[in-house]
DNA sequence: AAGAACTCCTGTTGGC
DNA sequence: TGCCAACAGGAGTTCT
């Protein structure tokens, strides 16, 4: 389920669970997700207590006491169940001992000291854990490649020309690269594009002129990923309200995206009527509206 | 060396 | 109802 903005739902939701506890007790029910389990996992976590939850794109941080972080992807099918403690928040050592059974797919569970339970599932098992020294995790190979992140300022006109420019790979396929965006998956690329009226085969490089500097199409599509990342992030933020039964994809199913998804549906632009339109690019499904994200508009804007 | 194809795994959906 | 193929929000590796 995950891409930026359900990575940092998730994030928030484990905020109050995980933040200045320690884990107790970690339960870890199977050798490998995507990759083995790290050496000796649960003694290098359990004891140890949660100093800082951090997200890097779509990576989840968990600075441990210990000096490691424990880094956390969710892959395709990854979520977490976060259990409130028997009783509220402010009894500490006191477990839920109601906790429903553990379900299909629960691989591992985190008991805290302040008696919350946090459970993480994942069907496909293309997420992954590892723990990491402090001061390895910008230069890990999980995170040293990543690009910039979508959200903030870094997410100009100039930087998108900058790592655009000159790549005849087409726009969907550069706006998924997490080296040269981390945190964007197949919905929002699908989305930004559609609400940029940019058509997502156009080669990377027309947002860039011949002399490097942004072209308008830059400044519009950097405006949209950021639009639509933060409406998303708000989309999901306004279940926060009880995460304590969040499984990871509330929120989720609020969005109504525009096209992805829409195979066939009428296209959301007022006055069109065309249909949305699904294509194959790179092995994934791109979304889109051939009038309002014609090669023509394209390269008009 | 960029870009596309293939790979991991399980669950869901849609067609017949 | 069963059966089977296609597809799924990620991303590393392997090909061309």
């Amino acid at each position: 389920m995950p891409e930026l903005p359900e990575v940092e739902t998730v994030r928030r939701g484990l905020e109050p669970a995980m933040t200045g506890a320690s884990v107790l007790r970690l339960d870890q029910r199977r050798k490998d997700l995507r990759f083995v389990f790290p050496e000796r996992f649960r003694e290098r976590v359990e004891g140890h207590r949660v100093v800082g939850l951090r997200r890097r794109a779509k990576y989840i941080l968990a600075d441990l006491s210990s000096g490691e972080a424990l880094l956390m992807h969710l892959g395709m099918s990854g979520r977490f169940r976060v259990l409130a403690p028997k009783g509220g928040t402010q009894r500490p050592g006191k477990f839920h001992h109601e906790a429903p059974a553990l379900e299909k797919h629960d691989h591992v569970v985190f008991d805290l000291s302040n008696g919350y339970r946090v459970i993480y599932n994942d069907a496909r098992r293309f997420g992954f854990m590892d723990l990491i020294p402090e001061g390895d995790v910008a230069s890990s190979a999980y995170l040293a490649g990543l690009g910039i992140e979508p959200l903030g300022n870094a997410l100009s006109a100039e930087a998108l020309a900058g790592l655009f420019g000159g790549r005849r790979t087409p726009l969907k396929a550069a706006l998924l690269d997490q080296r040269l965006i981390a945190g964007l998956g197949n919905i929002y690329a699908c989305e930004a594009l559609f609400r940029a009226g940019l058509d997502p085969c156009a080669p990377a490089g027309i947002l860039a002129l011949p002399d490097g500097a942004p072209a308008a199409k830059a400044a519009l599509l950097a405006q949209v990923i950021r639009d639509v990342l933060h409406e998303a992030l708000e989309a999901g933020g306004s279940t926060l309200r009880d995460f304590a039964h969040a499984d990871g994809s509330l929120g989720y199913f609020q969005h109504r995206f525009k096209v992805y998804d829409r195979e066939g549906e009428p296209c959301a632009a007022p006055g069109c009527g065309d249909r949305v339109q699904r294509l194959v690019q790179a092995g994934r499904s791109t979304f889109f509206c051939a009038t309002c994200q014609s090669p023509a508009r394209t390269l008009g804007g």
